[in-house]
DNA sequence: ATTCCTGCAAAGATTTTGCATGCCG
DNA sequence: CGGCATGCAAAATCTTTGCAGGAAT
């Protein structure tokens, strides 16, 4: 995640709120909420607000730092940071938790056409629900 | 989409807002978003009123009759009946259009412990984006 | 008669924007 | 300096809820 070479191609600036955004999400496994960003931004700069929050997601997603996922049963966005591994996630229909899982069937989706649509598929994402391990007895 | 079968379990009354909602949702091939489905309905019954709509989605979401799904750059929620031919979408970055395609492999994983997670999946869900025939080549 | 449904208005929650000021390159 | 970044407040969206009256079983 490199912010300077970042800068060159779209203008971001190195700011400590950016980086210490960009220094959160790499501690996180799942995606999280803005609001979750904006309490742990808070602990570092509380003068922070929320739509420099907003700002900062917007301007990573835009770049391909992170992505914007909408997840079932949430009614708002979560981000995630993009890595090297592509990770799914096993959603519990109950408690709401999510699992990562990096065990994808699906890479070889990516990069080509989907059968006879003209469709060029370049990336997927796939959610697995049903009962964790705590739930699934309940 | 048997109202009167629904009505037993539920106690789901035959509203006329409820049928035309189905009505509406079995004439679409795409998730459609709530203010969608408003606009419809204003049409049958101009008096109806966007709570009833969250309503009776909600409703029917509950109580496995359609779906919401959250889709990639979408900021609100979106609707759709639930079939049993299950079907999976093509999302365009460029245009956002969404292209269903029953061409579904996934279908083995449902009903299945994942892996050693304990996890016990259900149902899934997966997006294919990229460019559509209209967008890859611009 | 009871229970669910509806419209309206108000409130909640999430996200976006205008503006003046501050910081980075 | 010039342009992006920030905080604050206000606004825009989307969604939910309280209440009183109406419809369905």
């Amino acid at each position: 995640m490199d912010l300077s070479k970042l800068n060159k191609t779209s203008g971001i600036k190195n700011s400590k709120n950016t980086k210490a955004v960009i220094d959160l999400l790499k501690k996180d496994t799942i995606p999280v909420s803005a609001d979750y960003i904006y309490e742990k931004l808070r602990q570092i700069n509380p003068s922070a607000s929320m739509s420099t929050v907003y700002r900062i997601l917007e301007k990573l997603t835009v770049n391909n730092v992170i992505s914007k996922a909408l997840i079932m049963n949430e009614n708002k966005a979560k981000y995630e940071l993009k890595r090297n591994k592509h990770v799914h996630y096993l959603i519990c229909q109950n408690c709401n938790k999510m699992i990562p899982t990096d065990n994808c069937h699906f890479e070889k989706l990516d990069n080509k056409e989907w059968q006879d649509t003209g469709f060029f598929v370049t990336g997927h994402r796939v959610e697995l629900y049903g009962f964790c391990a705590d739930c699934k007895n309940l």
